[in-house]
DNA sequence: GTACAGATTGAG
DNA sequence: TCAATCTGTACT
């Protein structure tokens, strides 16, 4: 059995957050069809110190003001003037930390074991999934806690499905954050290690 | 008002 | 290697 993530889940440490998301179901609902994915890929962004952020500094803009609600809102902007990027945000209200969703395996049944072959270039990549899922900008703070169109969700049980092994997480520096400075070496992109649905163009150090 | 870079992707 | 395509931000 598998339940929708409480909200309490998104108020952890974003770092934390960022790991536990990591093999969780994302379940997007179009019209009555339900479509469903594990998360095997994530960034996080510290809010005000760290300088990859759109919230860098405190700052607040018309994009990112979604990214100061409580943890499990979602923050989707353009990037590039074409794709569109999926976050959820973490903390208590007025917090502004994030994690970036950069890649997803798709999936027929909850239990992937039952789940047949499957594209494995349909979600590796944050503009690619977001495409698939047909997420936009009316997405921009659905509340993930609530939204009936879209949500995630976990064993209900503690099984061996549920939470990753450290050993199963593999964590690098960012993508295409260069600019950052010290922070684009920050080790803050995890991902399940060996999964051949992460995002390629990729430095796997 | 204008200029320009960006948490990317896919085609050549 | 590079264009597509548009918003936020920092200027004039």
């Amino acid at each position: 059995m598998i339940k929708r993530l409480p909200r309490k889940f998104y108020l952890a440490p974003t770092l934390t957050v960022a790991q536990e998301l990591l093999g969780k179901y994302l379940i997007r609902k179009i019209d009555s069809k339900e479509i469903r994915a594990k998360i095997v890929e994530t960034e996080a962004y510290i809010g005000p110190q760290d300088k990859a952020s759109h919230t860098y500094g405190g700052k607040v803009t018309k994009r990112n003001k979604t990214v100061y609600l409580i943890g499990g809102h979602l923050y989707i902007y353009l990037c590039y003037g074409i794709h569109w990027q999926l976050n959820i945000t973490t903390q208590k209200k007025g917090k502004p930390e994030c994690v970036l969703i950069r890649a997803l395996k798709p999936l027929k049944d909850f239990r992937e074991e039952f789940s047949g072959s499957l594209d494995q270039d349909l979600a590796n990549g944050p503009g690619k999934l977001t495409r698939w899922l047909e997420l936009d900008k009316s997405f921009d703070s659905q509340d993930l806690v609530k939204s009936r169109r879209i949500w995630i969700a976990g064993e209900k049980h503690k099984s061996k499905f549920d939470k990753l092994k450290k050993s199963q997480i593999t964590s690098t520096s960012r993508i295409g954050i260069d600019y950052a400075e010290e922070w684009a070496k920050k080790p803050w992109r995890f991902y399940i290690s060996k999964s051949p649905f992460v995002s390629k163009k990729v430095s796997q150090n």
